[in-house]
DNA sequence: CGAGTGACCCTCA
DNA sequence: TTGAGGGCCACTC
């Protein structure tokens, strides 16, 4: 059931601790679906009690326009996340779920390295 | 079943 | 730094 792939990914994001985040793509990448960003995006339509501001673009880019985009930095600075310019500052406050054995490689879909 | 639509991402010029 | 191009895939006409 293609259901599963939107539930894994809520669940992966549902996990973000707070002052972390993650991007669209290893939200999509940790649930095991590398490559597959687009899907994060509906995982996270219409769904509600999930930490939606906590998933940011990649390098640290809000994808958010507008009104919406300015309430998620709120919300992310709120909880101590820090920006540097437009962009959260990932190296401070990239989640990682569990560190996985160091070295690892995962593979996209057209065979694509993807360092992790 | 085909085409269009995303709060995307990576590579390369 | 920026933009085009191709890739991904669930979901809705």
């Amino acid at each position: 059931m293609a259901r599963s792939m939107l539930l894994r990914i809520r669940s992966v994001i549902a996990a973000v601790p707070r002052g972390k985040v993650i991007t669209y793509g290893q939200a999509a990448a940790v649930a095991g679906f590398p490559g597959a960003a687009r899907q994060t995006v509906w995982a996270l339509q219409g769904e509600h009690g999930l930490p939606w501001h906590r998933v940011v673009a990649a390098g640290g880019r809000i994808a958010l326009a507008g009104e919406e985009g300015r309430e998620q930095r709120l919300r992310l600075e709120m909880e101590g996340v820090t920006f540097r310019g437009d962009r959260v500052r990932m190296e401070l406050h990239t989640w990682t779920p569990k560190p996985r054995q160091a070295g690892r490689v995962l593979r996209d879909r057209t065979g694509r390295p993807r360092p992790w």
